[in-house]
DNA sequence: TTTCGCAACGAAAACGGTTTCGTGTTGATA
DNA sequence: TATCAACACGAAACCGTTTTCGTTGCGAAA
């Protein structure tokens, strides 16, 4: 077992002092020729390489970056996840990941065990169950020391920092339009509880296009499941208890799901249902029917993302200016609706 | 922007020596109650938290795990970072992903970025480029360093390291006698190429399970896809040209995929042809027909993987002892199998 | 011969902790 | 009163770098 060799070790072997082997690694205009070449090749053939910790805690800088997602077995979120490795990567940043399993508890501990010089700032999205409470104060705190944070999707207007979302409004407008516009009248929407960012911003683009085409929104035609988890027997009641011909629904499990429920009560998809789902995932792709969704593109977020964060970790620049980009969304047309 | 306080600003603010300091912190017996007091009450008023890397430098322990996997947009391996996370972070640990996109390079790169002092040890499923090459030598010479590895699923017997994974033989022995109890004789497989070490395995049980129940293998029941594309050419091709009443896969996305094929055909699941895949995914259960699978369980094997590193991180010993848990594959049969 | 400048290198501080090993002060003991 | 342990604290080394600021030695200029 050949442990790491240490500048130090390297200045003993050839009888130089530490700051000598340290400049001549770095081609110093200080040490001569000779020297250099000398203590280059040694270095080389003990593959040497500086200490990432030693470095850290001299420059101060980590060269990391801390992402904190509800979900990690999540398709969007991994999607962004890679694009914000993506990027890093390839700026020589690394990734920490911690799930704060949609709890606010966790989201915090995760935050507190990064921010003590683990990281040189944070990629998040919030968990549920810090929406709901609407507490911010552990990213207040963080961003109050200096570290730079990006909210991406699950965001808050009540810290000020970049943010990048897509247009949800907008996203499900072009949803519940594509519907109307073949026809559909009866429309109904499966979503989540309204302190989600993500779905109240959906619901008022469903609520939207209704309007704008003279369709009263009947407020049976709505359902809120609480979080994410599916319950069957609620989507069951209110499918049976309403009427209608199209189905947008917040996520692909909800819509995927619904699909199944709507072909074994003998409905046939697209042509007297169809089904718009959130997420260009697996399941949307595979589903059968295949799934039409609004695509979030969660990679493109990643890498802006990351974008965003690393220009704020190296720039040097006091600036207090936040930005929030928004993406535009994408209809994936497939086999749940009429082409 | 209150920057982050120090030892050195609460010993010069209370008069005492940063060692004083540092000691009250700790408890320690050395010092006077009223001198502790002191400087907890002022330590939690300014929220004094230790800096992580000079903890990390001093001790030689960054308590950060790194896992390198080919891909984070996958269900299994998602399922194996949330248990390695669950396991890891109660441990005090964090855990920094990269993702070899199955390339060796990108492999290479990552844990050289990584080994420079920034992980204590690498939890770690080969890349398929890895596999193909044949070459571990970026393996070797980190375990060389006494890095601590351990290899997950995709595994190699040319490192000698832990090792944790699943009966791959047994499961696909499981699924392949399922549907012969059933009553299937004409059984098909697809699977991708050899080199890739799961997929050899389950092809050997796909074969055992035949052979032990005086069935002949069918060589032309058997599709090799490369990769983890799916070739809907091939597959379409194959499934015409070959007589077949059941199909094991060795993934959930060839499963769905096909079964969206056979009943393209007119084919009843399952009635006429049953199917089982591997990967207890979102796939499997929202399919339609739901996917009779063999769970791998990747959350477990995360967090055995995750024990099992940490045990040797935190192990004095030099013990060069290495071993290989197996875990138990399990048959969840669903909808696309007869009960 | 003295002085100056420059090339080539080393000493030491710094990053923020932990830990070992003193050291000065006290009160009790012989 | 001299001795000694116990107590409470500080100095300094150390982890592995980077970087500033000397400090040499030497050749050239005066």
């Amino acid at each position: 077992m050949k442990s790491k060799i240490t500048l130090k070790d390297i200045a003993r072997e050839l009888e130089v002092s530490i700051s000598t082997v340290s400049k001549a690694l770095k081609n110093s205009e200080e040490i001569s020729r000779d020297t250099k070449e000398k203590i280059q090749a040694f270095a080389k053939l003990y593959n040497y390489r500086p200490n990432n910790i030693a470095i850290s805690l001299k420059n101060k800088r980590t060269k990391n970056i801390g992402v904190v997602i509800p979900d990690i077995v999540h398709h969007f979120f991994t999607t962004v996840i890679r694009g914000i490795e993506k990027y890093a990567n390839a700026r020589g940043y690394n990734v920490i990941v911690c799930s704060s399993d949609e709890s606010f508890d966790r989201e915090v501990i995760n935050m507190e065990m990064l921010a003590n010089g683990s990281i040189d700032g944070f990629i998040m999205s919030l968990s549920s169950e810090t929406q709901q409470k609407n507490d911010y104060n552990h990213l207040k705190e963080v961003t109050e020391q200096g570290i730079p944070v990006v909210l991406f999707d699950r965001i808050t207007n009540e810290v000020e920092c970049d943010k990048v979302i897509i247009d949800d409004q907008l996203g499900a407008y072009m949803a519940a339009k594509k519907m109307i516009d073949q026809g559909r009248k009866k429309i109904g929407l499966i979503t989540t509880a309204d302190y989600l960012s993500v779905s109240k911003a959906r619901t008022q683009g469903y609520r939207k296009a209704l309007v704008e085409h003279n369709l009263d929104v009947d407020e049976s035609r709505i359902l809120k499941l609480s979080s994410m988890e599916m319950d069957e027997e609620l989507i069951q009641k209110f499918f049976e208890s309403t009427d209608i011909d199209a189905v947008l629904c917040v996520n692909e499990i909800f819509a995927v799901y619904t699909m199944r429920l709507a072909q074994k009560k003998g409905l046939r998809i697209p042509e007297d249902i169809s089904f718009i789902g959130f997420t260009d995932g697996f399941l949307s792709q595979y589903a059968n029917p295949s799934l039409t969704v609004i695509a979030q593109h969660g990679q493109k977020m990643g890498e802006v993302s990351a974008q965003m964060l690393i220009e704020k970790v190296e720039s040097e620049a006091e600036e207090e200016t936040y930005q929030t980009k928004i993406l535009e969304p994408t209809l994936v047309v497939r086999d749940s609706t009429i082409n």
